[in-house]
DNA sequence: TTTAATCAGTTTAGCACTAAACTGATTAAA
DNA sequence: TTTAATCAGTTTAGTGCTAAACTGATTAAA
């Protein structure tokens, strides 16, 4: 609480350059992303699905929404793009829908993932070993403690 | 290029976790900061707009794209919207269109900007003055990387 | 001077996302 | 057993964004 009155006139702008960079750096990331991805008809999104389908199958619509904190509305639409383009198939199950990949969707799966993955991360190699790993343990850091600050609220 | 061979494979583990925890952060601060303006009736793209206008104007659409980093499309489409909230006027010079804040945006701005911004700060605040300091470094080093890398292809 | 290049902004089609209201089915409480 | 709560998914209206094609005006080249 005290922090919050604490915190200097000059560190709140520090702090703002930080979170410009973030947005920067997040959006410059996506762009080249989709770029890259557009070599298999992908977009970010698409890919982002295929990844948690294809390691968590089978799951409900429910889990995958949560899994990459969208909203129900979100999933089942893009859901219903990614049958279209026979990538995912939906069975009805009980009163859920469950998702699992096609034999096409295995594929480009097993092509595009490890690719892709690369691609995400030879963003980061421009940092040694050293500043990897300080990067991470900062954003996880942050991350923890606004999950904590904001449920109070 | 020898670097890109070099990364092993727990490397890239290790950047494919940072990426994964940047975009995360990222959604998460976007959905608080969304929250947080919804008092004003703004959502976080209308405030970066009249952040820039605020702080630039006059200047053209296609200045403004540049500093935002999107399309000429995306502002034309943006501005009319905050143009109807009547926060933003247009006039036509010469053959660009010149953009500044309203009486009604400028008083807007000077409520918003301040608060906002000390809210948008305080996402950080989970870090010590150092660690923000190296935050920041590390980011402005990864940013600085790919733009140098992105250029030559 | 006609012709072509350039340049600011607009339009269109489509993807991605949300909040909020809504279906239809299941389960629990009265 | 009728009534109400809950729960998975859908729909709708609206914002935000892009790529790519398009206007209309200015400027340069032939």
């Amino acid at each position: 609480m005290l922090k919050i009155f604490n915190q200097s006139k000059h560190q709140e702008k520090l702090n703002l350059l930080i979170w410009f960079r973030l947005a920067r750096l997040y959006h410059a990331s996506i762009r080249l992303s989709n770029q890259h991805l557009s070599q298999w008809n992908l977009t970010t999104s698409q890919f982002d699905l295929l990844v948690q389908i294809g390691t968590h199958q089978p799951l409900s619509q429910q889990e995958l929404a949560e899994k990459l904190f969208v909203t129900k509305g979100n999933i089942t639409q893009s859901i219903v793009r990614l049958e279209k383009l026979e990538l995912v198939k939906r069975d009805q199950e009980w009163r859920t829908k469950i998702l699992r990949l096609t034999k096409k969707g295995e594929e480009l799966f097993g092509e595009v993932v490890p690719k892709q993955e690369l691609f995400q991360a030879s963003q980061f190699e421009g940092l040694n070993k050293e500043e990897q790993k300080e990067l991470l343990r900062l954003l996880k850091k942050v991350e923890v403690h606004n999950t904590k600050t904001s449920i109070k609220e």
